[in-house]
RNA sequence: GCCGAAGUGGCGGAAUGGUAGACGCGACGGUCUCAAAAACCGUUGAGGGGAAACUCUCGUGUCGGUUCGACUCCGACCUUCGGCACCA
């Protein structure tokens, strides 16, 4: 009688057995080549749902796969917890978020660990804690020694709603990414991080391999534009412009600044005041929506005075508008409305001139209809007159460095990192403002500068702890006077900024990681997570490990060399998310199906990078395929000779190799394909010998293990094995094996498929031609044809062509 | 608007220049059963011809091209999804 495959039983067993046995506590050992695998932690929402799954499921696959491979394997699990969520649904339900963050830790640690993942949970980091923070506000400290942290006053994004400022990143079309709220500006004193500083650097992707598709939106988002800044003579002084076209030099008929920008009311004569300062009024009160929509016509005043355009000697008229930004280039720029379409709908609303500098090709002096960006022939440019642009862009370029006016620059769309949040559930900046000493950071042996738990931490738009006065009041540690200390809490992705580095080393107390641990684990070999870290996260790690190392005490220049993103899994063709009430939670298949269902059958969907559609059906197939292996092991085999285990042999260097290729580039899907067509083999099997039986059951059960981890344990055990599964060696294929002795070959009349044959693969070309011309199918097709040539391919096919 | 990815049976998908639809779901038929479920066996891209073994035609978003041969390569377009967007 063969027992049931019970996954209820035997799952929790295994967790509790591999737990006591410490199967997953992995330390350094130089015996092996250590491999990092590392999945991006989660942020502490609540729940586990089936996006966690999928993003951890596999990549632990990959984990256990590199394991039995003969790697030491580091696959650490944590929690993001710090930021907003945990602020505002602390506020909703009125606990605290401390309190709410660590329910929500408990109940998802866990959660994961129902998934059978191999993590070594002695190592798990929580952002939120002291133990962690401290060591994140004592990165703060470093960035600020090097100079790379600063505090300004600017204008920042202000979401109404969370009455908190929010980072470029975290403004999505003109609205706050958390609650869509319009985005409105605030001027606030702020700490930045010098990430402009690592630009180019960070444009440099040649040490690690990554996705295509994320280096770009990379390099999108870093946005380098080569071009000069060009100085005008205006009525109050010098005026600098940045362009990428200096080669329309002759073109300029205006120049616009941006609304805020500081000489506007320098600039603004006495009779335009008014008006001027009324329309800086009201840009700063337009939302980012309203200022950034496409389709609103070009708006702005004419502040009264001129510049001169020092290459044509023109004296042009100044304006301001609010499409000019102040924190691009210089925040001014040279209108030049024949070939750039913002100016050229900024002239027609103000009936200015529009000088064509650059004739289009068949260009006969007419009005252009809209600007002309492409490029042409130069004219109405003096002395450049009849050069093609891309010859005259350097000539000028060249011609106004040698004069003085100006010089080639480089500058980049990327801005520093503003970090200062005016939030309670984040680590506290640890900088003291002392009325004497002024800005004064925290002493390292001061760390951490602790979260008081008693603050109000409901929205005001003001920081919850500068109502905190056991916290605010302080000693200036340089001179001892009273003080104040900064009552901005750090973004979140600071934390995240550096947690991988934390798993190396997670108890140490006196350093942020032990140097020599660190150095043995990092970089990380191989992280995976999904793509909307593209240019958040994945850029800021990278730039903290880049200024780490170059304050000394970190020793390589990038964080991740391998990046894999896998796709979004959606349920009834939509996103997961609890507005559209389709969050589908793995629990109830867990305690249905069982772990190792779940799992596999995640990867089973599709290919991981492309994400798939979660289907209560397809799962039942998993369920049914790991019933069949667990009937076709415990059930034994009988067999009589004579055996022929040629064909099994066969069959099962094919699997090892397909399994062992598709795990390793990430294609699960069709690793199990191949793993469920070697099941079918088995079970129609005859003639096998009991060596062979058992031998290819061990290694169905092998390559299995990684993916199902329970319930490949559980037939281990029961066929007589010795624990555990999970510390074996990966099996090896012979490609010679894998070579089928007979194949078919496919006979094709002009591409047509018209017969098949099998044919011993030593099959020769020739006899291979012949063969196939004499078959009685391909005669009637070639019948009073003449035969132009015929193609053969080895194994593979022979194709007649006739006309 | 710009950048990127993807379009294949009823469904998820496989095949990256050589048998289109592996594997799985669903559906249909059968075995077992008083019956059902489960399990197992078989059929399953569309259309035509044939009593049948079989056989022919069409078919991978659309249109064109390269090739003996195209889901796969090239060109143009359409649709969907992601990202960026007044960046001078």
């Amino acid at each position: 009688m063969i027992p049931r495959y019970e996954p209820q039983k035997i799952e929790g067993k295994w967790q509790e057995r591999w737990a006591e046995g410490h199967l997953y506590e992995v330390l350094e050992d130089n015996s092996r080549p250590k491999w990092y695998e590392l999945t991006m932690f989660p942020y502490t929402s609540g729940d586990v749902h089936i996006g966690h799954w999928y993003a951890m499921a596999p990549s632990d696959v990959h984990a256990r796969f590199k394991r039995m491979q003969g790697y030491n394997v580091l696959h650490p699990m944590g929690f993001d917890a710090f930021g907003l969520p945990a602020e505002n649904a602390a506020i909703r339900r009125n606990i605290h978020p401390f309190e709410w963050t660590m329910k929500n830790v408990q109940n998802m640690r866990s959660q994961l660990k129902s998934m059978g993942a191999m993590y070594d949970w002695k190592r798990e980091v929580v952002t939120c804690l002291p133990e962690y923070y401290r060591w994140t506000q004592w990165f703060f400290l470093k960035l600020y020694q090097a100079g790379l942290a600063y505090q300004m006053e600017a204008p920042a994004n202000f979401c109404p709603t969370c009455q908190t400022v929010l980072a470029n990143e975290q403004v999505i079309n003109g609205l706050c990414e958390r609650c869509g709220s319009e985005v409105t500006h605030r001027k606030l004193s702020q700490w930045f991080l010098r990430i402009t500083r690592y630009a180019e650097e960070l444009l440099d992707f040649s040490r690690i391999e990554w996705p295509e598709k994320i280096k770009i939106m990379q390099e999108n988002w870093i946005g380098k534009s080569e071009g000069m800044e060009v100085s005008f003579s205006a009525d109050c002084g010098e005026v600098k412009v940045f362009t990428t076209r200096p080669d329309t030099l002759f073109g300029v008929t205006f120049m616009v600044f941006a609304p805020e920008h500081p000489l506007v009311p320098n600039l603004a004569t006495q009779d335009r005041l008014r008006e001027v300062e009324r329309y800086i009024d009201d840009t700063q009160k337009r939302s980012e929506i309203e200022r950034t929509s496409l389709s609103r016509s070009k708006s702005g005043v004419f502040l009264g005075s001129y510049a001169v355009n020092k290459v044509s000697g023109e004296r042009i008229p100044i304006f301001i508008s609010d499409y000019v930004l102040l924190t691009y280039g210089t925040g001014v720029v040279m209108g030049v409305p024949a070939h750039d379409q913002r100016d050229f709908e900024f002239a027609l609303q103000f009936s200015l001139p529009i000088k064509v500098v650059i004739a289009p090709l068949d260009y006969d002096g007419e009005d252009l209809t809209c600007a002309y960006t492409g490029p042409g022939m130069m004219i109405n440019s003096g002395q450049f007159d009849h050069l093609p642009s891309e010859v005259a862009r350097e000539r000028m370029s060249d011609f106004v460095e040698k004069r003085g006016y100006g010089e080639r620059k480089t500058i980049y769309h990327l801005r520093d990192w503003l970090i200062s949040r005016q939030r309670y559930w984040g680590a506290p900046i640890p900088i003291v403002h002392c009325p004497g000493c002024g800005v004064v950071p925290v002493p390292e042996k001061d760390l951490p500068v602790l979260l008081p738990p008693d603050a109000e931490f409901k929205p005001t738009g003001d920081s919850p702890l500068r109502r905190c006065p056991s916290f605010v009041n302080t000693v200036c540690p340089r001179c001892g006077a009273e003080a104040e200390r900064e009552t901005d809490t750090m973004d979140t992705f600071m934390c995240s900024s550096w947690y991988f580095l934390r798993y190396t080393s997670p108890d140490a107390d006196s350093c942020p990681f032990d140097p020599q641990k660190l150095a043995h684990w990092m970089p990380v070999d191989q992280y995976t997570g999904g793509a909307e870290h593209a240019v958040m996260h994945l850029l800021y790690s990278r730039f903290f490990v880049k200024a780490m190392r170059d304050t000394g005490i970190l020793g390589f220049d990038e964080p991740f060399l391998r990046l894999f993103n896998q796709g979004t899994i959606v349920v009834e063709h939509a996103k997961m998310s609890k507005s559209r009430g389709n969050v589908t939670a793995p629990d109830d298949y867990v305690s249905k199906l069982g772990a190792d269902s779940v799992r596999v059958y995640l990867m089973f969907i599709g290919p991981w990078d492309e994400g798939g559609e979660w289907n209560d059906q397809g799962i039942s197939g998993i369920s049914r395929w790991l019933k069949r292996i667990w009937n076709l092991i415990s059930g034994g085999r009988e067999s009589s000779p004579p055996y022929d285990d040629r064909r099994l042999i066969q069959m099962t260097h094919r699997t090892i190799k397909k399994t062992t290729l598709d795990i390793e580039r990430f294609h699960f899907n069709t690793a199990i394909s191949a793993l469920m067509e070697f099941t079918n083999y088995l079970q129609g099997a005859k003639g096998i010998s009991p060596e062979g039986w058992d031998e290819a059951t061990s290694t169905l059960l092998l390559l299995l293990a990684p993916l199902a981890p329970h319930i490949s344990e559980e037939l281990w055990e029961r066929t007589g094995h010795k624990y555990s599964i999970h510390t074996q060696a990966w099996p090896k294929y012979e490609e010679g094996l894998t070579q089928e002795d007979q194949v078919t070959l496919v006979v094709e009349v002009n591409g047509k498929v018209r017969d098949r044959v099998v044919v011993p693969s030593s099959i020769i070309e020739q006899e291979a031609k012949d063969l196939a011309l004499n078959r009685e199918k391909v005669k009637s097709h070639i019948q009073g044809r003449r035969i132009d040539r015929v193609i053969y391919v080895p194994k593979k096919l022979v194709n007649i062509v006739v006309s």
